[in-house]
DNA sequence: TTTTCAATTGAAAACGTTTTCAAATTCATT
DNA sequence: AATGAATTTGAAAACGTTTTCAATTGAAAA
């Protein structure tokens, strides 16, 4: 397995210089001559010689890596940041390791001494997980990791932890849903999925309320822990059989595309025609959104772009110290079928 | 930033003993005395030191670290042999790193070079990838990363390269998409997403070929040539209208969910009543799969337990040289609503 | 008290690079 | 041919650990 690991030592001896040299070479500096560069350059492709990183990093002090905290790799909202960072962070000659902080896992001292141990050059954060115990228990580990890297949110900015942030306003984007949804004769509108324990989805949950509150209709909620198809199924189950019919919303509002999936099948299951008998508008425009029956109108965030963006900006950061700042994006509602004229318009 | 990085001989002047012991209590090694290990663990403890990976791997010749070579991260098919891998990895110690081989780009020298520079422990590889110009290629370069670390294949072997593979036969789960599909008495069927130029694919194509022709069926194709869901959509509306509504296929076999949902969309807009004037079968059983509409006959893939079971034995390689061996796992149908029983019989 | 042996400790070498600094070489200029 | 400057080179130190081996300590046995 193994081969007979060569070094540049083993380089320097067949070339007949120094390692020092062989060292300028690798490094393409500047004053080593033509004729020792390109002999030199010989033995190096001879042996198809590659200098040991983790010995470059020793002394530079620099791995060449960055961290990416994400509650799950298979979700497609974390899986598409993550591979937009990663992308980004591979034209820098970057590599990216992920550090999985599961839903309802608080994260622990133990947890960040990985990326410290593995001195990595900088770590983007993205959220959504459970609130911590105390309030002041996230921003404390992360603002120790923060002593020794750059840290980028890729979600709302964390109370008591001052870095750079990238988001969309999804309150905003729940008010845009409401609005809409009013615009089209909606009285009775529910959002599912609510709970205040994660921090992004408090912001979905506020501007729902907030724009409901500001049309005077009064808001239904069915919260869920999970957010997930099966959550889904359950919710709509647990809200409508809760409410005699009469009372039944004409619109339910879900936290994320994800859950929507459940939620449409149940809708079906029960004998509805969307969007006739019940309007359902999304997050976050999944790849299978287009794709749902009828076809799912929900919010662009633009997890693509965020990734990107916030990969860039800590590639910045481990170059220089900038100073921290906050990059609100606004979504955009993505107006599809399921959501169209509500036939039995409210009250 | 970069707080001022403190060093184990830090540790060691402070507690009074030498670099070596301070080693010996990180390592919690047997014979260090009582007293020491503890006036040592107190002075570590204060200060929060952690000793650097860096330093470490340079002298146990181990990053540990994997790395993994897939197509894409927002596949949901790979997210989910990653996510496994990545889960195995962490709760060994070991932190994986992803290098994406996107679909239709060749593996180069230069590609897996970083692998070898950054001197991991091991490599997952997973294909589905477009075969190179010369069917050496794959194995040369292949070949070469493996006289670096051991690697394990989480796709039908490579000729040419060996070395441990994991996967599963999707040309037996082609057939028996088509036994069933003909059981339930079609007889013109047809596959979406034939390509011989996709390894794993090719598979799926040549099972369906035989068990075709096993039925004396005379076998319906639509090539293509990336598998998502417009290509879905594109390739139903190919296939149908070059025919005349005499000779449709009653049923397709799609050759993975995610192009599936397109084709089930196409369908659904052509006003096809699904599974009455068309059945369906999928492959790869999604997270989406069960919340199609209708929810979508497909097979079991179970990415989970190939990515795990992969990372277990390349951890395994890592301890010790093992010899090479194939895995072969059996499809398992999952029988739901997209492939009831044909409405019109075939011929 | 001396001897013997085991337990504990530290000095130094090693891992494979890069960088600094001084020495050696080359080259142009007088 | 001698001088000086510019270019090219190598020796050695540094990065932060672990491990080996010999030295020291302490305790038990004589």
């Amino acid at each position: 397995m193994a081969g007979d690991t060569i070094t540049i030592l083993d380089i320097a001896r067949e070339a007949g210089v120094s390692a020092a040299t062989v060292s300028r070479v690798l490094g393409d500096h500047p004053n080593v001559s033509q004729k020792t560069y390109q002999a030199v350059r010989r033995v190096i492709d001879k042996y198809n010689f590659k200098p040991n990183s983790m010995a470059r990093g020793l002394l530079s002090r620099s791995s060449r890596t960055m961290g990416i905290i994400l509650p799950s790799i298979t979700h497609p909202y974390y899986a598409s940041i993550f591979s937009a960072a990663q992308e980004e962070a591979g034209s820098n000659g970057f590599v990216v390791q992920i550090y999985r902080l599961p839903y309802n896992i608080r994260i622990s001292d133990a947890f960040v001494d990985q990326l410290i141990e593995r001195r990595l050059d900088g770590v983007l954060f993205s959220g959504g997980f459970v609130e911590p115990k105390s309030p002041e228990e996230l921003p404390a580990v992360l603002g120790r990791l923060k002593q020794y890297m750059p840290i980028v949110t890729v979600c709302p900015p964390i109370p008591g932890l001052s870095c750079i942030s990238i988001y969309t306003d999804l309150a905003l984007g729940m008010r845009k849903a409401v609005r809409h949804l009013a615009t089209l004769g909606h009285r009775r509108i529910a959002f599912l999925g609510a709970t205040d324990e994660t921090r992004s989805v408090g912001d979905r949950e506020a501007g729902f309320f907030d724009e409901m509150r500001a049309l005077s209709l009064s808001p239904l909620i069915q919260p869920e822990k999970t957010h997930t198809p099966q959550t889904g199924e359950m919710a709509v189950l647990k809200l409508l059989s809760g409410l005699p019919r009469m009372e039944w919303p004409t619109a339910l509002i879900v936290v994320n595309d994800l859950m929507a999936l459940g939620v449409l099948r149940q809708l079906s299951k029960m004998g509805l025609t969307l969007p006739d008998d019940m309007a359902v508008v999304g997050c976050d425009n999944q790849f299978f959104s287009a794709y749902t029956h009828p076809p799912l109108t929900t919010l662009e965030v633009n997890t693509d772009e965020h990734g990107r963006v916030a990969m860039q900006q800590l590639l910045q950061a481990t170059r220089q110290d900038i100073p921290p700042f906050i990059q609100v994006r606004e979504p955009t509602l993505i107006v599809r079928e399921s959501c169209g004229a509500g036939k039995r318009p409210g009250i």
